[in-house]
DNA sequence: TTTATTATTTAGAATCATTCTTAACTGGTA
DNA sequence: TACCAGTTAAGAATGATTCTAAATAATAAA
């Protein structure tokens, strides 16, 4: 059966990229941390584990090289940072994202949900829409009364 | 005839902030470049033409304070600074942007769109919206080819 | 008014994320 | 072997933002 990183590799040297040893560790940790929001310094604190002769350079360096080809998304939540989100396999467009301004748990939308906007935006706005970026702000089902019905799982 | 201005003075003052001369400057320069999505820098090169004797970093601290407010909005487009939009009288959630990636043209979007999205993410996720950012990253009108129609005028 | 208190500002230093520069290293190729 | 393009590590440089300290202005108490 065909990896995920195998997959990622045949997608760099479709762009004719290599895996290079450092690349695939830092894939790797991205794929182990698929729910998470790495920052570059986060993602360099892992992969040095791994491959301690790596330098922050590199991961930048392999982060924009992912975000050029979309492997991951580069986003930016306000704090100082930036995060890298490896994007869902075949999915067209950025998922969206839950903010907890209590708790600030960062939760994650797989469905668009945005079909019917966008293709309003299309066509009231003559906008070619290529991606988008959707962030909710507010409180999570952790943190507000209502009950801690946890939501039901993405489609 | 009461001004925006002494609207957004109220506001200060019913958080027990005063509106200080380059509190005020700050404020005028952002009234007069309603349209546009500047930088702190920006900002501050604009406001030292009226209150040259301004600092970097008052112009921070005010527009950080503005944004506590709700008085104006800190988005971020990616490339590696904060802009600084005012948001509309009267706006329950912060409008949308179309990015365009030719051009680099940034449009607003004034209209809600998303009362349908919201009330499925509130009640699927069991999550509390207080706030969102949109964005849609394309072509704008003006640099594809299926005609330069701009669009309507917002609602 | 005088004095004390507090809020606000400025200038510049400090910090922090990110990018750049340079020299070294790799694997492939003539 | 000698050459070349791609990649890397290390650290310097950059640029945005925040912090610090001292000065100033506004406000409240005496
Ligand atoms: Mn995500
Ligand atoms: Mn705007
Ligand atoms: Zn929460
Ligand atoms: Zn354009």
């Amino acid at each position: 059966m065909e990896t995920r990183i195998d997959r990622i590799k045949k997608q760099l040297h479709a762009a004719s990229y290599k895996l290079t040893p450092q690349r695939e560790a830092t894939v790797r940790i991205l794929l182990d941390h698929e729910e998470d929001h790495l920052s570059a310094e986060d993602v360099y604190l892992l992969v040095k584990d791994i491959a301690p002769e790596i330098g922050l350079a590199t991961v930048y360096r392999t982060l924009e090289l992912l975000t050029e080809l979309k492997i991951v998304d580069k986003i930016n939540f306000g704090d100082g940072v930036s995060r890298y989100d490896l994007r869902q396999e075949g999915a067209a467009h950025f998922h969206h994202h839950l903010v907890c301004l209590e708790c600030g748990a960062v939760d994650e939308i797989q469905e668009d949900l945005l079909e019917d906007v966008e293709a309003v935006v299309e066509k009231r706005w003559n906008f070619q829409i290529k991606d988008h970026r959707l962030t909710f702000h507010g409180i999570c089902w952790r943190c507000h009364d209502s009950g801690p019905n946890k939501p039901e799982k993405d489609a």
